[in-house]
DNA sequence: CAAACAAGCTTACCAATAGTAAGCTGAATT
DNA sequence: AATTCAGCTTACTATTGGTAAGCTTGTTTG
C-alpha cells in the first residue's frame, strides 16, 4: 500500500473527499499569522491587545481578520466583557484540538532548527 | 507553568529564539500549496507533471516556485534524469520529517471534519 | 465633568503574493 | 519534418497582506 493511500485511509474511506478537506484545512491554518495566533491562544484566553503585543509584527487589521475567521469557524469564542471595553478571545474545544499540530511543528523545529536558513546561493 | 512556556521549553531554553523559528517555519509550510505538495511527495518521488496532475487547481507557476523553495531549503532534491526530459522530485530526510505534521493535520481533519463549513450565518 | 487617552476595531491606500494564460525549449513521437 | 508534450518562464490581472491613520466608546485625570 502506498503511503498516500495509507494517509488518506486514515481519515476517510474516500480519498478525494479526505484530500479536499485536508486541502481546505491546511490552507486555513496556513494563512498568514493563523498558526501563531492559535499558538498564543493555546496559552489560555487572551485579550486583543495582549495578542497584538505578544505577536510581534502583526497588524491590527490582520489580527482582527484572523480572529474573525477563527470565530466564524468555531475555533475561537469572543467574549466581550459587558461592563467595559475588555474583549477576550478563547479557543473552543475544536480550537484546542489544534494543539497536536502546533506541537508537531515545534517538534520539527526542534529537530531541524527551523526554516530560517535560505540556502539561496545556488542561483548565480 | 503556563502552556506557552511549556511549548517553548520543549524546543529550546530560550523562548524568543524558539518563537522566531517557529514563526518562520509555520509561515514557510503554511505558504499556499506547500503542505499539499509535501503531502503528495510523502508518497515517494514524483515527476513534475505527476504532481501537477494530482494537485488539483495548482498552476505551473506556483508548483515550480514552491518546488524551488523546497529545494532551496533542502527539503526536496530535484533529479533530472539526464537522458530525457524526465524530472523527479523527492523529499530529503529533512523533508520526510514533515510527515508527523501532515499526519497531525490529517488526524485533526478526521476528528473535526475539516475547515470547509464556514458558519458565517452569525452576521445578520 | 470635560479633555485626554486607550482598547478594539475599521478604512484607505500601496506592496507583495497568487491566479491565469500564453509562450518557450528541446526531447520524443509520428 | 512537423507535432506533441514535459517542464518550465513570462506577462498580466486579481487577491491578499502591510502600513498608517482614524473612529468609537469606556476609562482615567485634572
Amino acid at each position: 500500500m502506498k503511503k498516500t493511500d495509507e494517509l488518506i485511509q486514515s481519515t476517510q474511506q474516500n480519498g478525494q473527499v479526505a484530500c479536499d478537506s485536508f486541502h481546505a484545512t491546511i490552507e486555513f491554518i496556513g494563512k498568514r499569522w493563523m498558526g501563531i495566533i492559535i499558538y498564543h491562544l493555546l496559552d489560555g484566553p487572551k485579550r486583543y491587545h495582549e495578542l497584538a503585543t505578544e505577536i510581534d509584527g502583526i497588524s491590527d487589521r490582520l489580527l482582527t481578520e484572523r480572529l474573525k475567521e477563527l470565530e466564524a469557524h468555531g475555533f475561537v469564542v469572543k467574549r466581550t466583557l459587558p461592563s467595559s471595553r475588555k474583549v477576550e478571545y478563547e479557543l473552543t474545544e475544536q480550537g484546542i484540538a489544534f494543539d497536536p499540530i502546533i506541537r508537531s511543528i515545534l517538534t520539527w523545529v526542534k529537530a531541524n532548527g527551523g526554516c530560517t536558513e535560505s540556502k539561496t546561493e545556488s542561483e548565480s
